[in-house]
DNA sequence: GTCTATAATTTGATAGAC
DNA sequence: GTCTATCAAATTATAGAC
């Protein structure tokens, strides 16, 4: 069932995407919500701040199951990076080069006068690194690289995004993939102890 | 001699980078620029898109630069690089997580919105890739590899600034220049023709 | 070139009926 | 929970004197 408040929370996202935080009026997203501002401020008494707190938090989450989803079906990290990015610069060039993802641009927007909103893209961001992290390891990375690795592997997500949306052109995401999966690939592994010792 | 012209676009610049394009009003500018809206539109009749256009123009212009005399003093590009991402981190956590350069904000914020604000980041982007990789190209890289690794670099400077300013901590910027450092190690090099052969 | 004054619109947010 | 009406303040931009 689909609440008001899921609605509000969903169109918002839409047209932070697009226009970023400040770049989006209560107005626009009670039209596109369908939902009055009175409605807006029953969910979210915090007001704009706390809608836009709400956005990032379920968004942070989306994304980082998107990552786990991705990443059960490819055991090889190679496999899975490779993949992750190939969807990404095929998602960018299918919506016409809108932002996939509000989160980067809305914490570059509020990073110095939200602490609300720059915790939320905190959580998200860390939350990223920490799953990417966990499946390096899982599958063999030493564990001592797969912090560096995560790490990188988030910077070159939001990096490639915008790049290959200002240039309108997913050449630079799938440069950025290219390395990656090199680091990736040369990245030390763990070393099992194996019965015959 | 710092004219009132000058005066506008350091000023703008500067709130750009705390607040970004849609956070920071003319009223803002006019204040910090000690200029009168006035003088705003008889420097920049095209109004604030002009000025965030001549903002974007004049700091794509200074980070080019900053990074080509790095490179200048810099032949190996494992130096300069590594130079590159220090510097940077440093400048980051002695301004307390400002970010150091407005270009990627204002992207993010206007590239469904305004054309002449999107194809400003880009000429920005794209001067930084050219100057990245003749460095790399004249640094003895192979000219196939160099364009990757230069795309490559700007997308993680460019990550590397979201999410260390977000975590307000340099530390990915730094877990991201060791792969980037690794990555230039690892680039083929021009086979040069020798006077003995 | 710089100034003041102001137009026209939109902003985020609130009050109170239903 | 949803609605309409409305507030005060701020927004970009312009006009015209000096």
């Amino acid at each position: 069932m689909v609440t008001t408040r899921d609605r509000i929370i969903v169109a918002t996202n839409e047209l932070f995407r697009r226009y970023g935080y400040n770049g989006t009026s209560l107005s626009q997203i009670s039209e596109a919500a369908e939902a009055t501002t009175g409605s807006i401020y029953h969910f979210f008494p915090g007001g704009k701040e706390a809608l836009g707190v709400a956005v990032i938090d379920t968004t942070g989450a989306v994304y980082r199951e998107l990552f786990e989803s991705i990443a059960a079906e490819h055991p090889d990290p190679v496999d899975a990076f490779e993949n992750f990015f190939d969807s990404a610069a095929d998602v960018l060039e299918e919506s016409d080069f809108v932002d996939p993802c509000p989160i980067g641009t809305i914490a570059r927007e509020v990073a110095n006068t939200s602490e609300p909103l720059r915790r939320a893209a905190e959580r998200a961001f860390s939350s990223w690194i920490a799953s990417a992290e966990n499946y390096l390891i899982n599958s063999d990375i030493d564990p001592d690289a797969a912090d560096d690795l995560a790490t990188m592997f988030v910077a070159t997500v939001e990096g490639g995004f915008v790049l290959s949306r200002t240039l309108r052109c997913t050449d630079p995401l799938r440069a950025i993939a290219l390395h990656v999966v090199a680091a990736v690939s040369a990245a030390p592994r763990t070393t099992h102890a194996t019965l015959a010792e």
